[in-house]
DNA sequence: ACCCAGGTGGCCC
DNA sequence: GGGCCACATGGG
């Protein structure tokens, strides 16, 4: 199974998906913070939690910095593992004090090689949130894998590993360097995985059905 | 009453 | 490198 195949067939079945959804006039700052919220969390709860902070004009890197790490976990609450998030953030922020004087921009402007190697030196960053916020923030083109990423992978009969950087490359390799090609991809594959290819498959009305070599579920 | 969600780090071997 | 665990709210 051709690799930008499966890309064609669920951008033909999904449509266009805009990733990342964004809310405010601070898009970038908005999408480290969804980042780092939605690990292991549905995006639904992570709204709430970005509600919260936007209702205070917490949206902003100097503003968020100067709360107090009790009241940040009061606010991103409903995003699950709060306290371990709210200091997540916290180390995200203080790495951009220290080393940027708080410009996130001017981080994001690094060579990819570099942010990536600073993003994973924060605690609380590890390769998919990096990713995440490489590609859709910083706009450039790297392959974002999650957990629906080596599912879809597995089922498909595309690889079993379940090593990160192993299937990165794969992804890469298969496809054109291309940012917005590897946004939608990456939001494409979460929306199969949301709605069909789950655990609990629902491979009769999944696009892939056809093409897939472990057709598991009703 | 379960199961799951756009992971990560710590600890162990 | 891989396996297991804690972290937690909210929806199906």
């Amino acid at each position: 199974m051709n690799i930008f195949q499966v890309y064609q067939i669920l951008s033909n079945h999904f449509g266009k998906q805009e990733w990342w959804p964004t809310t405010t006039t601070n898009p970038k700052f908005e999408i480290v913070i969804g980042a780092i919220l939605t690990q292991q969390t549905s995006w639904r709860n992570v709204e709430k939690a970005i509600r919260n902070l936007k209702s205070r004009g917490l949206l902003l890197a100097r503003r968020l910095s100067s709360i107090e790490l009790s009241e940040l976990e009061t606010l991103i609450k409903p995003s699950g593992f709060y306290k371990v998030k709210a200091r997540r953030l916290k180390n995200f922020l203080r790495f951009l004090f220290i080393n940027y004087d708080g410009d996130l921009e001017k981080l994001l402007r690094q060579p990819t090689r570099r942010l990536r190697q600073e993003l994973l030196s924060i605690n609380g960053i590890g390769k998919e949130t990096a990713d995440s916020i490489i590609l859709y923030a910083a706009e450039k083109p790297i392959f974002v894998v999650d957990a629906y990423t080596f599912r879809m992978c597995e089922r498909l009969g595309i690889t079993d590993s379940k090593n990160y950087d192993t299937v990165q490359k794969l992804f890469q390799d298969e496809l054109p360097k291309d940012k917005n090609l590897f946004k939608e991809f990456h939001a494409l594959i979460v929306e199969l995985g949301k709605n069909y290819c789950k655990k609990k498959p629902k491979c009769e009305e999944c696009p892939l059905n056809s093409e897939c070599e472990k057709r598991l579920g009703p």
